[in-house]
RNA sequence: CGGGGUGUAGCGCAGCGGGAGCGCGCCUGCUUUGGGAGCAGGAGGUCGCCGGUUCAAUCCCGGCCACCCCGACCA
């Protein structure tokens, strides 16, 4: 491509909208244009660097037994009721009406759709095991887009389907899978890790995230330091400090005017944290929902929508919705509340004795104890991990880390199947639930968190696997005919051996060549100049290098070719 | 949805009750060519939208919209 016909130019200027590396980068290269927030058209660069992305995923699945399919991303509204994920999804379904007001939606995901399209083809168990993936465009309204491409409303994903006849063929099919993205993110040159995950709203049991650690990401993983663990905060589980039993003794009031907080009570009580419960209050779908955690841990809001149930718009309750049931907020405590849901994390059980709101301003209990004070109506994990906290598994420190979540595989076992009964027969001409796992990519986001994590202060440093072309080519001085024939020459050249240059042949002084070169980061630059023509050579330099090198003209392919592998 | 911020030329920004500006980029010509060149000339704007105040509004007031950031939410 000579760069003096690309669509697309370079900026001089950061754009001032853009906060994170990748997409200032993006859009002061020229490859991304913004249409609305979270919306965004590709420009030549950034479309070729997403289809050797979508080409390496190709190659990975077709691997890994997939089938690739395209489906509508227009839907009957009706395949979502049905689903019950019309309701599950809320507002971040794009709706819309044809002329003969049928409602319809824009696809955010395809688990419907292609349950349907099994049940209509899968007729037997000799059908399965089957994989099915798709890379195409999907809609989410999302609250809040934002960071350029990690996180948009328009989007191109791959997602693979898989369909089994057991729990045995799922997992198959779940670790196969599992190493496609292994194989699909090294070959993008990305570093990930794997974490434990919560499904969402997608569903399901088992699910796993790939996480690339960048500070701009979104979400937090907790890891713990021998590499043994790893999870998304929402979902980590963790040691609670465990403490003595002690004999129970009788509760006690005590006195404790103006104080709110465990640490004002700690304080002036003089007792440790972990010796105290919290009250937290949360609402979800106008319930009021009384949780209770020992008074060193904090509440994990995920876990505890999950004990729950999936509890709908989960969120803190205000003091006057605490005031409207009759309960003290600074010092409440389940003791003697009646008609309203506990909700109690299992940290009450490790430790006894422990110092409780009295439920009257001014007051705290002593000595209040789990089940001979009080009974809590759910009891589970719903605490929040936190740095320095003790892996389950073996006891070291964990510690958090952001990251972007680039894919995420789940087990959907029954999930769809069930409510849209998707069956097969088996050998006896029974009828079986399909088994079926779901495993999504976000393609643009995986180009967005590629640059996050390959980019210095001059621009982007592209792995060579995922990078628009291989070679800048840059001619210096295009008037001066010698340079403007042999760079020509060179540019022939590198074409007919099947490398891909761009051939920066405008009439532009050496430093806007080198910065924009340095900006576009392919991972190749060669510098035809008269000075090299003079010495016959041509001068490579690897964009991750500090260090360029004179080679004969006539070894360049072959530097090339060797820069590009290593 | 809550909090904060910003809307003036392609990008970055200044301005201010009465002429719409600067830097970069862009166009023409000449010179220049190893890290964002020089000289000369030039093009480009409903100052986000609607309403109000005023003799007069880019500027003051009100409403709306859009975009960005934090949070909520979320694959």
């Amino acid at each position: 491509m000579r760069m003096s016909k690309m669509f697309g130019k370079t900026l001089r200027n950061d754009p001032a909208e853009a906060e994170l590396a990748s997409h200032r980068l993006m859009m002061r290269a020229g490859m991304i244009y913004q249409a609305s927030a979270g919306v965004y058209s590709y420009m030549p660069l950034a479309l070729r660097s997403l289809r050797k992305i979508e080409q390496i995923i190709r190659e990975e699945m077709d691997a890994a037994g997939g089938q690739e399919v395209q489906m509508s991303a227009l839907q009957p509204l009706e395949f979502w009721v049905e689903s019950g994920r019309s309701a599950a999804m809320g507002s971040e379904l794009f709706r819309l009406h044809d002329r003969r007001d049928r409602p319809l939606v824009l696809a955010p995901t395809h688990e419907e759709l292609l349950t349907y399209m099994v049940k209509a083809n899968v007729h037997s168990y000799r059908d399965l095991p089957l994989i099915v993936y798709q890379i195409q465009t999907k809609f989410r309204d999302e609250p809040r887009p934002r960071g350029g491409l990690i996180r948009v409303r328009e989007f191109d994903m791959k997602d693979a389907y898989s369909f089994d006849v057991d729990q045995d063929g799922l997992d198959v099919s779940y670790d196969a899978m599992a190493q496609a993205y292994r194989n699909i993110f090294s070959r993008c040159g990305l570093d990930t890790i794997e974490v434990e995950a919560d499904s969402g709203a997608i569903g399901g049991k088992d699910s796993t995230e790939f996480i690339l650690v960048a500070d701009a990401g979104e979400d937090t993983v907790v890891i713990c330091q021998t590499g043994h663990y790893a999870a998304n905060a929402e979902k980590a589980v963790f040691a609670k400090p465990q403490q003595d039993a002690e004999p129970l003794l009788p509760v006690e009031e005590a006195h404790t005017p103006g104080i709110k907080t465990i640490e004002e009570l700690c304080e002036y009580l003089e007792a440790p944290a972990s010796k105290t419960l919290k009250a937290v209050f949360y609402m979800t779908g106008g319930e009021l929902v009384f949780v209770v955690i020992r008074g060193d841990l904090e509440v994990n809001e995920v876990k505890l929508s999950n004990v729950l149930g999936g509890a709908p718009d989960l969120r803190l309750a205000t003091h006057e919705e605490v005031a409207a049931h009759g309960l003290t907020a600074g010092s409440a405590s389940p003791i003697g509340v009646e008609g309203i849901r506990i909700v109690a994390d299992d940290s009450i059980d490790m430790g006894s004795n422990f110092l409780a709101g009295a439920n009257r301003p001014d007051y705290h209990f002593r000595n209040t104890n789990h089940h001979r004070d009080f009974e809590a109506d759910i009891v589970d994990d719903i605490a929040l991990a936190q740095p320095g906290d003790a892996c389950a598994k073996c006891g070291m420190k964990l510690i958090m880390r952001r990251g972007i979540e680039v894919g995420h595989i789940f087990k959907l076992g029954t999930r769809y199947s069930d409510v849209l009964q998707a069956q097969y027969p088996d050998e006896n001409g029974e009828p079986h639930l399909i088994l079926m796992g779901c495993y999504g990519i976000g393609v643009g986001r995986l180009l967005g968190a590629a640059i996050e994590q390959n980019h210095d202060e001059r621009g982007m440093v592209l792995p060579s696997t995922i990078a628009p072309y291989d070679v800048s080519l840059v001619a210096l001085n295009m008037q001066n005919d010698s340079v403007a024939e042999s760079a020509q020459a060179l540019y022939d050249e590198l074409r007919a051996a099947g490398i891909e240059v761009l051939f920066d042949d405008r009439n532009e002084s050496a430093g806007v060549k080198f910065n924009d070169a340095d900006l576009i980061g392919l991972p190749v630059r060669l510098v035809v100049s008269t000075r090299n023509i003079r010495e016959g050579v041509v001068e490579a330099k690897a964009r991750a290098s500090d260090d360029a090198e004179t080679v004969a003209a006539r070894d360049v392919i072959d530097k090339v070719r060797a820069m590009l592998a290593s």
